[in-house]
DNA sequence: CTGTTAGCGCGTTCAT
DNA sequence: ATGAACGCGCTAACAG
């Protein structure tokens, strides 16, 4: 690669100083105009642009925000990162995106990298191994120092800082309601481990369903899956019993939608035998047949709200007071759970 | 925020000069082994960093890939990224990802703000603006610096760099001749706009199978989809006639997906009355109703191989023409076209 | 109008 | 064993 056009030789090509040259393509008054239009037309025909790296540590800013996610290939997670892209390129920031691949070490790895300098505030949705061995030491560093930092979706409540969580707890309860409303009498919840925050918030919302309808939680229906293992076998014992329930409340998309090709390989009819729902992240649950009620999630937005708290805060333009902000979940009713007359 | 500890400050702190500290805290053997100890000690107790974009400034070279793409909401691409990162961490370099959103003037402005110094080569799938207006200086004016640029997916012939293309001739090859073999006649493709290069050369694909085995091409079986119309109503077109086609061949999931859901609407049985394969790029082909064959097109694997060509080039560890790394694709078989007996 | 100086944070000769 | 000086590229305060 050839190396870039500087002000340093640009000003020697014309005998002049940097700062002369500096100012020039300010377009500073200081400067005498015939000066100027000179060096202007040398640095356009050389393509000139000031290199960033000088900018930024000479402005002790980047513009960049780092975003730290467990996995991009899926379909919430890129939402958000979308919504996050749109509002920091809105102000001015770039964004750099990481994967922490739900492991503990690459996620503080990744933290190292990022905040050495390279970015002036962190977006992060906390990795699996991490929230099981609750170790948080790296993100208590950070926020001990005041850097700026927005946890979203997978949150840890003792890190004191601004967080967006999607509204889990209301969003199982609507489900939950929504079953019993359509005359489900046995609710099957296939959920996570109780150490993914989500799963186990969205339990906590299908519990209060059935508490307030009076109903006795039967801990039969309740199943947890182990994502390492194989998803279609576990699923598989929730419908291949001798008393199949009559709904199944499966916490994200995958899950229902397993759920409802067993149910079908089982001759259940969809939504008559059994109603199912999801919670939504991508794009199946439009195209089983039937196609998939679910909880809608609001990704892009999310990511809008914890771009405008980090800038907010980086920008000390933020009340002192870390912010919470809950994004509110709404049914999307198709037909696996009802059948419009 | 807190201010980071840097070596001057931990200089003054000791009454040494700033070049010492750095020594010590590499653990040159030119420092006494007393100092050296304390000063780490300190340092590691205020938890002392190297500034990133010192560094970077220092030594010519940021070890940050950019990457360029249209959607980042979309599964193919985001498998690409997750190729790009893993191979790009494993050799020390980090990522920063900016979405095009398909438009010619984000595209260049995220050339802008990459190209100044933040990053030491570029990995860009075109956007479908930029494409269809041809307007393609910026590349040229990286290449004509010798900027490393590598292009995936959606390239441009007549710009000199590495390139990383899927084999989408030998993609719609391969499906056209599957769907020959199982027994169809009358093919219906679904394709894009011709300057959209992968649905033109999946298309040339599909003519060649066809020529191939003597059948002459039936234009009126060829359907052009414009992506800002509404998709249902393009593709009903496709089968809601007086004499459908007995396969269709769509150059992605959508189009096949929606191909599906409306065959099935008008009461046509699958893969009996037609069959349909699609380009996966998702996990909606393996829950539709039945499964829907596909070409799989192996984004991780094309983010990898992109990824390894552009480190290769900042390197100067590349041979000096430009490499163009052919993704081959393969059959995934469901039963959207084929019953095992 | 133009130039000098200093500083952002770091590493690396080259002196002492 | 330690430090001074320089350079990476840029801007800004200050001097002339």
């Amino acid at each position: 690669m050839k190396p870039r056009i500087t002000l340093k030789k640009i000003a020697s090509e014309f005998g002049v100083s940097i700062s002369t040259v500096s100012k020039a393509l300010k377009g500073s008054h200081e400067i005498s105009e015939e000066v100027r239009e000179r060096i202007q037309a040398y640095a356009d025909y050389y393509n000139y642009k000031p290199n960033n790296l000088a900018l930024q540590l000479r402005n002790q800013k980047t513009s960049v925000i780092g975003v730290i996610i467990p996995e991009i290939v899926h379909h919430f997670f890129s939402t958000v990162i979308d919504g996050i892209e749109h509002y920091a390129n809105q102000k001015g920031y770039n964004v750099m995106v990481c994967v922490s691949n739900e492991s503990y070490e690459k996620e503080v790895l990744n933290f190292n990298v990022l905040t050495n300098g390279s970015v002036d505030g962190l977006i992060v949705s906390v990795a699996r191994e991490t929230q099981e061995n609750q170790k948080f030491d790296h993100f208590k560093s950070l926020t001990k120092d005041e850097f700026p930092l927005v946890l979203f979706d997978r949150i840890i409540d003792e890190i004191n800082c601004d967080k967006v969580v999607i509204d889990d707890v209301g969003g199982g309860y609507k489900a939950a309601n929504h079953l019993m409303e359509v005359g489900a009498k046995r609710i099957a919840l296939i959920t996570t481990e109780d150490y993914v925050t989500v799963g186990s918030l969205r339990k906590q919302g299908y519990l209060k369903a059935l508490k307030n309808k009076g109903i006795t939680i039967d801990e039969s229906l309740i199943y947890y899956i182990d994502d390492s293992k194989n998803l279609y076998q576990q699923i598989e014992k929730v419908i291949n019993v001798p008393n199949p329930p009559d709904a199944i409340l499966a916490v994200n998309e995958i899950y229902a939608a397993n759920a409802l090709i067993i149910a079908k390989e089982r001759g259940l009819s969809i939504p008559n035998d059994i109603a199912i729902i999801g919670f939504t992240s991508g794009l199946i649950s439009e195209f089983t047949s039937p196609p998939l009620t679910c909880v809608e999630q609001h990704g892009y937005l999310m990511g809008e709200q914890a771009a405008e708290l980090l800038i907010n805060r980086i920008e000390n333009t933020a009340p002192k007071d870390f912010q919470k902000e809950v994004i509110s979940t709404n049914l999307k009713i198709r037909k696996s759970t009802f059948i419009d007359g």
